[in-house]
DNA sequence: CCCAGCTCTGACAACGTTGTCCAGGGCCTA
DNA sequence: TAGGCCCTGGACAACGTTGTCAGAGCTGGG
């Protein structure tokens, strides 16, 4: 060492330091009196230090506390240990699940996840998504909000893995992970026809995103597998607050021929059903699309989706890119389930055709 | 400038890069044949460039894909414009609503929010909040998993902003939001024994957890004030899985004198009991704290507490401290609000005394 | 015609860390 | 005892950005 010994009121006297006052490894290194690699090396547990010395260090370390500042690591490392998720919405309960199982992973793999929502707004998606690509995060996690990622092409290009998950990416090309929402909504719709049901009412998304749009087409299919026409005044496409879905669900239960089923496109619109029909008084069958918390009690019949499932599979084919796996980019599509729990099961009125 | 031009091909030629081959700014400022510190201008909208040459710079920043480096930003300004959050688990649908309050202050801010889970583990919240300030986040919220928070200490002399929520902090004095727990449980017990219940079950979780303790005692003093003894066997103190959740209440609703009605401690709680009065054939009242999805569908009167407004409040506390607002720390107790759904208005049987 | 004062631009250092490389000292062997 | 080797520790540069400062070029007034 060079210069006499920092103290932590020497520290504490530097008028205006940028962290608050922080004191830095040449701190440490001058209070134990030892080199600033010497510090290093004691810090990452790097060999090649007596253990007088690493001691020394460490209590130089604790008396200032000392805490290695990641910003100048990362920069000089290049690799940040950290992965981003861009999803629609924390507050979502889907949502939580997923987010919470990518985490798992990062942390398996040593990494921090950093996440935010992107309220379902594309503009609000690519800023977050390019904020952490500014933050120089290793990889990211996109459940997409909009229909164009090639803003993301320049840092795929610049070694950013990136995954998609729940929803295709626009015009890209890159590993997706998603949930068979053709086939589960075609499942959920041929079992309310299974059970007698004719007049079928779908009530969805704006299909301008992909899920609504494949959970329409599944619908639709299921009734042509039927040979059952579909009349336009079942077909709800949003938007899906609460007055929107009541809405449309009290259009499609009244006039002259009501529909005496409902498919619900998502949860969201699913709790919202299930409050009209409870005000409603007779029975209507009802199969939702995602498992909702005490549907179990309910008695809501639906198709439910692996959200951890999702989460994991994709923050596994991220990792497995960081780890220098090289392959073409993929497509996974995973499985839904029909739990019947009773609502999927009601019969049409036997007055209804 | 004082280098040939760099091209896009030039960069990708670049062998080992440590981000992957990424254009930096003296790549931007060799292709567009101007200084550094221009680009750096261009970047930052500083002014002092004439829009010809701003025209250059942007086009060359575009060509090579160029995206500022912010950890490289972050050592320079000592500023990271990002906050840190420790909750217990994104999964669980009280934190979602928290969290997502967070993102949106943090956001109005122009801050970025990183958070992660601690899963109710101590060790796991201290690594994860010194992650954080190790990445140098300018302030942390904590929902703290553990009982002794001193190891923040250096942190928070160092200048990170720190507001604890949902639970106090433990040996240290620092901002605190917190729900009323404690009158909240006391409110709903009473509830109970104004509908005429004597025997009230208290199913809630570990008493180390700080609201659980609260609330314990929450139903010890509504059950005080009423004149009413508390059997031992009505109490049960976790843990709060559904198996223990189930032995807790099957016990107490079977035996020579039952509980006539129960108190849960929580959001799981509450969930777990349901389904085991839906089992069990005979009415029993039933209060829980925090509100749940579908509750008003299946009759569960509840406290409530407001997640998103403890997000908010802990969010703005902390932002205030970073705007520079110098006040001593303080704990803030939000309200609770009883919901009377019809579980908690449930008689006794007449039989019971 | 010269200089003051302005605008625009660029050279340079610094942020805190890590990788590279070299020096010095102790120990072993011949 | 001398020479070589290994082990420990430190000096220095570099990562990509921003703040400081000074210089170049221009305009306008004396």
């Amino acid at each position: 060492m060079t210069e006499e010994p920092h103290t932590v009121a020497d520290i504490a006297r530097r008028p205006e330091h940028r962290y608050g006052n922080r004191p830095t490894m040449k701190d440490v290194a001058a209070l134990a009196g030892v080199g600033l690699k010497t510090v290093s090396r004691v810090v990452n547990g790097e060999p090649g230090v007596t253990p007088d010395t690493e001691r020394r260090v460490q209590d130089a370390i604790d008396t200032l506390g000392f805490r290695r500042n990641d910003s100048a690591r990362v920069l000089r490392k290049g690799r940040t240990a950290s992965v981003g998720l861009v999803l629609e919405d924390l507050a979502d309960p889907f949502y939580g699940p997923l987010s919470r199982a990518v985490e798992e992973v990062a942390r398996a793999h040593g990494a921090l996840l950093i996440n935010g929502s992107s309220a379902e707004d594309p503009d609000r998606e690519q800023e977050l998504a390019l904020a952490l690509c500014a933050r120089r995060v290793d990889g990211l996690i996109v459940i997409p909000a909009g229909g164009d990622h090639r803003y993301l092409e320049p840092e795929i290009r610049a070694g950013v893995a990136t995954v998609f998950v729940d929803r295709p990416a626009g015009r890209i090309e890159a590993d997706t992970v998603l949930s068979d929402s053709f086939g589960g909504a075609r499942t959920g719709v041929a079992h309310l026809i299974a059970h007698g049901h004719r007049r079928i009412g779908f009530i969805g998304d704006r299909p301008r995103i992909h899920t609504a749009a494949e959970r329409l087409r599944g619908y639709r299919a299921a009734m042509e597998d039927a040979g059952l026409d579909v009349a336009e005044e079942w077909v709800s496409l949003g938007p899906t607050d609460p007055a929107g879905v009541t809405a449309a669900a009290v259009a499609m239960l009244s006039g002259q021929e009501p529909v005496t089923a409902l498919f619900a496109g998502n949860n969201r619109v699913t709790v919202t059903v299930v409050r009209v029909l409870a005000d409603l008084g007779r029975p209507v069958a009802l199969v939702g699309f995602d498992d909702i918390e005490l549907a179990d009690l309910l008695g809501i019949t639906v198709i439910a989706q692996d959200a951890a499932a999702l989460g994991r599979t994709a923050a596994e084919r991220l990792f497995r890119r960081l780890d220098g796996v090289e392959e073409p980019s993929a497509t996974v599509v995973l499985g839904t389930r029909l739990i019947p729990r009773g609502s999927g099961e009601i019969p049409p009125p036997s007055d209804a055709v």
